[in-house]
DNA sequence: CTTTACATCTTGACACTGTCTAGTCTGATG
DNA sequence: CATCAGACTAGACAGTGTCAAGATGTAAAG
């Protein structure tokens, strides 16, 4: 988010071949992405951002459809990033990493509500594309793992230690996916309460649905 | 799904005023809906195919996100209908119950992925309209019912079962749409499974989300 | 230094989208 | 029969993604 808003010159460069485009198209999809939604998302308007032809994406991304799938290919990288993040602020017992890889999957939806449609609910990436697959399978691989560490046994083995992982996998995309929808509030007011109080009431419910909180 | 392949003379009346032009464009949407998916989705696609012109619909709906609203709504009613028709046919234990709602919840988005999405995760539908809030909440309080008759406590008493409520309904949508976005088979191959032996892995998954289940 | 080759980017065209406007048709009311 | 209001049509407009052709700068080869 540094220039971009100077279109003339991006970076010092005659318009032509100004460094690399391809990742200011990125950066620049990325901003649109996030104020317009995946619904209302321009390959145009990318490219006016850019600071360049409408035309220009084409040559990089071949498709809007292309341009969509390298973001969301970024997208899961920092959705992980997330995870990992939240992890290292928690307790190391394989309880609290579990529930913190949640938190930081509904932080990742929070902060990109619109990024993480494309990813999980659009049909305009490519699910075949390499690097995409490659990174989506890294983020389910780390779930399995959380649950492996957890249960210390290795869910591909075990079928109800795989229920398991898709129980934490379905209550945690579910409040994500209800959260931004703007639908959750309905049950718990997740908005109006503090960060922590927050932290402490997911944590509650991801735990609570694998049966690991005393409940009530 | 009667005619609307005749183009021509939908009923039998002249091409001007044919009935009821409104729910036959809703027809028309529905079908351009689950063909082409919400992104992919025309209004004058839906004129056409209804075999009106292009600016038809905006006398009935105003704008596109007037029809998308309407279709919403009247997926809201098919989505309780189908939680319904399971409860029907599950025994009557309020267990039973809760399951059967969840399964139908599950089995309206598989049947319907592009309406589903349309609902739950576009910004199209406008969320203030009458009918739409009205259809939306009873859905959720469908299930803040069925939670109710399972604990014998109001949820909107009791913030711990309104706790379950969250995460019934967290699990079950999540399941939802990581189902109809292909990702679930990762870890649970619910395809290939016979419908009954779906059911009861479905069903043990959400209610063991609410410790309903002797885990293991 | 010139020339050639090449990737990069621009430009204009095309079909398609949603919405707006003005106009045409139809059926019922007076 | 005349009138009128609602239902629908038809054309225009700005915007979209994609394609083909051309212009431009870079780098390598002669």
């Amino acid at each position: 988010m540094s220039e971009s808003n100077t279109p003339a010159q991006p970076k010092r460069k005659s318009s032509y071949h100004h460094g690399d485009l391809r990742s200011e198209l990125l950066n620049a999809a990325e901003s649109i992405l996030s104020e317009k939604g995946v619904e209302s998302f321009s390959l145009r308007a990318v490219a006016k951002r850019a600071g360049v032809s409408h035309g220009a994406p084409a040559h990089h991304f071949t498709d809007v459809r292309g341009l969509l799938t390298a973001l969301a290919a970024i997208g899961y990288e920092r959705f992980i990033n997330c995870q990992n993040d939240r992890q290292r602020l928690a307790k190391a017992d394989p309880e609290s990493q579990l529930a913190a890889s949640g938190l930081g999957y509904i932080d990742f939806a929070l902060e990109n509500p619109a990024l993480f449609r494309l990813m999980f609910s659009s049909e305009k990436p490519d699910k075949s594309d390499d690097h995409l697959a490659r990174v989506a399978n890294a983020a389910f691989n780390k779930l399995v793992d959380d649950i492996q560490n957890l249960r210390q046994i290795d869910p591909y083995i075990d079928s109800a230690i795989m229920q398991e992982v898709m129980t934490a996998w379905a209550v945690v995309h579910g409040l994500a996916d209800l959260m931004i929808a703007g639908r959750a509030g309905r049950a718990i007011a997740f908005e109006q309460m503090t960060s922590a109080a927050r932290d402490a009431a997911l944590s509650d419910l991801i735990l609570g649905a694998l049966g690991m909180k005393p409940r009530l």
